[in-house]
DNA sequence: TTCAATCTATACACTGAGTGAATAGTGGAT
DNA sequence: ATCCACTATTCACTCAGTGTATAGATTGAA
């Protein structure tokens, strides 16, 4: 997802401590997975290296002593940039499911059962978002829907699939 | 994807040399992004470590010298396991194109414009996976298959967001 | 025939991502 | 008095991934 592009477009909104970062950063995208510290302050130390953001000086007195980043001109145009050049999503073709299979036929394992097995766990996972989204807010529930959809279209890959292993593993054989 | 899965997955066929397991991953899983002989050799160092395989003595004379690796038992375990063991798609929630949209919403900038430009690129990766499945083995007709609907998976969601974005929006600032 | 290009094969140094533990001050409850 | 939770950062470590260096073998054209 790109954590240190989040933590920067959260600090052009206004400068903050690292402390600070990492509970906005869990409110807004942290959901299932919290960032650690470790992973906030070496971000933020590399984003200073490169001048995308800088840090004021050191605080001390009234608690711990602490640093307040504040992003640069290049920071804010790198954020934007971010922002409005689109992604290309699976542009590698790869995904671990696809490698599954595909290993399973080669080693000529089951790979109908491990179809069966991740459409299972997909279906639970779907039941599970779905009751998830039911006490959520938009923000949830349109994480929840992404989740989703994503999963549908494993569904509908897992379908495909399944249905032509036959011929896939005659392929793969003879190549 | 976890390559050193896969590769373990390309040795439980049979023994092989770091150069040929390359070769072997780049035919089955290279498509658009070939596997760099560097990673190769770590990611096989680290199995060796690991036990999850073992050299083979060094062999010279004819060519350069090279090592042949072949898989343990603990590796073969380890193979089924990962081969049977489901994944849980987006156990994250996380998303590139989610943290792009709430970032945009929250520093003002033009979500729409934003879910726009992915939408458009979107329909543009999808003619061409369209394209490239015309002369295609079934093997990379279903890499594309998982790649289109994975995209559809996520133009569905723009549609969802875009619609929403003023009350999002709302949510976002409130909060 | 020679020499440049290409292929086979591996190693190494470096950066970035990510985790877990350590450190240290402050404020409040028991 | 002390124990705990909270604020705040640093450090040491592993894994993933890239790029480059090295080096012998093969092949084909001037």
């Amino acid at each position: 997802m790109n954590n240190s592009l989040t933590l920067l477009g959260l600090l052009s909104r206004q400068a903050s401590y690292g402390y600070d970062l990492k509970h906005s950063y869990d409110r807004y995208f942290g959901t299932g997975k919290a960032l650690a510290f470790g992973q906030v302050y070496s971000t933020l130390a590399r984003m200073v290296r490169d001048e995308l953001i800088r840090a004021l000086g050191e605080e001390t007195g009234g608690g711990p002593d602490r640093k307040k980043y504040e992003i640069t001109v290049a920071g804010q145009d790198t954020v934007r940039e971010w922002l409005f050049t689109p992604d290309v999503p699976s542009e590698t073709l790869q995904s671990n499911l696809f490698a599954k299979t595909v290993i399973a036929l080669l080693t000529d394992d089951d790979a109908d059962r491990l179809l069966d097995v991740q459409r299972a766990e997909h279906m639970a996972r779907m039941r599970q978002l779905t009751r998830l989204k039911q006490d959520s807010d938009l923000l949830h529930v349109l994480m929840c829907d992404h989740g989703l959809f994503h999963i549908e279209a494993d569904l509908r890959w897992i379908e495909l699939t399944s249905a032509r292993l036959t011929q896939l593993k005659k392929e793969l054989l003879s190549a």
